[in-house]
DNA sequence: GGCCAATTTGCAAACGTTTGCACATTAAGC
DNA sequence: GCTTAATGTGCAAACGTTTGCAAATTGGCC
């Protein structure tokens, strides 16, 4: 009934509790005689260490604490996914936590279980919080937005630049009157893009309007799309902070009867799998995902061996992704 | 740099440390005047409790493994969001196992860390591991599947109603030859709803054929459509095993130039949030998750407060969405 | 066989909590 | 002020590991 614990094993292997521990711990030195007999009486009687007194001793869990946000966004999604699985490679077990209104619940569920590591995907994160986990020797990786703090490492698209080729491709494709559809920059990202594409668009002359978008649901999305295309004049390109933005902008030129591309070209940011759709093939830029969790996963390895390394911030380039939502290029380009 | 402990808070407010533990236990008795100076000693050093520590003698960690399937199936995403706000309510935490295709090692994971329950909604289970579970105590629930496991309980969709109401609408609104589109049987509720569909469609005297889809994901699910759809007779009616295949169904028929619903009415089964899309209006059973979540959770509890209780099957009905993607009703019917 | 080094082993102290038990303190009742 | 009961407190043993240290074993080499 209850737990089979090392010394069990040890009674049963007839040898002492530690050998038992050297021959379950990774560089243990054992004989093969003993390490043959524990491992018979171990499977035998069905031992499995316990992580968390292991944990308690040797102050690593091997567990990393992910504060994300909703799983209802698709990015957020993906994010995971890709995060998870390169937790399973490296045999680093996840505990999730999401980031509600008070964003430092996350932070604290790291540091009670005593996780190797936070990353911060989502959530507002405080100064004081934030210190906190630094001093109790806990490594903070922020993924897609960059903070200050000492001692907290950052991974994030190159966001600007990603507006830039997102103006550069509307104007190359004919687009004359640029929009930009946002949530105002609500969101770090989102004041970047912004940043990015608005100041190309300027520099190749291009008039550039930002509409807001009040809220951060699917339909909040879908009214901000209808206002900035019932404006006058009507803009003939968008780029929108995000897939599910642009996919919504896109809805909602169609039921207004607009033709996509032809009357308006629409680039997202993120590649989530759904822009891939058939009913879709929306272009958009291409956040490598995979890339960026490697880069946190490495920033993570450096900061272990060495928690007072000098912090770091990655910035990970977008790709272009050209589909169906913006127009041809044009001959005389 | 290391760790601030009850001893340090004791020391600083001048008490034991049982004292200490007792006022940050629930219902530890402590003066009033120790639990004031306990209170401002742990705030002034910054002290939060091991909860490694306090698991390793309560043999309770306040975890709860999920083993679940990857992120970018849109019904693993909502089911983990359900999921995970209803645990956070609760103030349970929640550790990540990705069903890998060693389907087991979710299961060793909950042991490993001493995890107060799993609940698997994913993958596959031998019963040599649930019943290693089982042995040491460990709850395990089983969501979507039912298992014949001596203390595992089940909860789970009413699937077989599912399908019958499904061929219900279908013959309703005037199809007559209706398909399903699944994977075979190759998920437990593919199985069932596959079933409960064609015994109602066989009663009404309907023909139906079962179209296989060889691979889970959207290309593979496209593809089975097309199979299905350039069928001679062409059916006219189709339920899905799932929203993302009724999806990718929808598509394929846009994409062969028929009109749905007037050629080709579409069900699918899930209800997950892109199904209500202006793109999709997909007509679907709604899989009230959050009651899933929620008796999961009962039955939980009722499990921690008694292990030998008897195992419990719950079925969760299902209901009927309308949207676009079926007929009208016919108005002789 | 004897000597030295290298390897394997066991003991015991940690890691940071909780909790049963016994003692000390306080409160209440008369 | 005494007894009885109720309440608060500290000690020490647990929970299941790891690990430094010293002792014991092994093996190699002459």
């Amino acid at each position: 009934m209850s737990r089979v614990t090392i010394k069990d094993v040890a009674r049963e292997a007839g040898v002492s509790a530690s050998a038992v521990s050297r021959v379950f711990t990774e560089g243990g030195s054992a004989s093969s005689q003993t390490r043959e007999k524990v491992m018979a009486a171990a499977e035998h009687l069905g031992y499995r260490p316990s992580l968390l007194a292991r944990g308690l001793v040797r102050n690593r869990t091997n567990l990393i604490t992910l504060v994300t946000g909703r799983m209802n966004d698709p990015f957020d999604a993906l994010f995971l996914d890709q995060f998870s699985e390169s937790l399973a490679e490296r045999g680093t077990h996840l505990l999730l936590a999401s980031a509600g209104p008070s964003g430092e619940a996350g932070l604290l569920q790291a540091l009670d279980y005593q996780s190797d590591a936070v990353v911060v995907s989502a959530g507002t994160m405080s100064l004081e919080h934030s210190e906190l986990c630094v001093r109790a020797g806990l490594p903070i990786i922020l993924a897609g937005r960059v903070m200050a703090v000492p001692g907290v490492d950052c991974v994030l698209a190159d966001n600007s630049d990603g507006g830039r080729q997102a103006a550069e491709l509307l104007r190359r494709v004919g687009c004359r009157r640029l929009a930009y559809l946002g949530r105002g920059g609500a969101t770090f990202s989102d004041g970047e893009r912004w940043q990015g594409y608005n100041s190309a668009a300027a520099a190749a002359g291009l008039t550039v309007t930002n509409q807001i978008i009040e809220g951060r649901d699917d339909t909040a999305a879908a009214q901000g799309a209808a206002a900035l295309l019932s404006r006058d004049p009507r803009p003939d390109g968008v780029f929108c902070s995000n897939d599910s933005i642009a996919i919504a902008a896109l809805e909602t030129a169609r039921a207004l009867g607009l033709k996509v591309p032809d009357e308006l070209s629409i680039v997202g940011f993120n590649n989530i799998p759904s822009t891939a759709r058939r009913s879709f093939r929306l272009t958009t830029l291409n956040y490598p995902v995979k890339r960026v969790v490697q880069g946190i996963l490495a920033l993570l390895d450096s900061r272990l061996d060495d928690p007072r390394r000098t912090d770091e911030v990655r910035r990970i380039p977008t790709q272009l992704v050209v589909r169906g939502t913006t127009r041809q290029h044009q001959p005389e380009d």
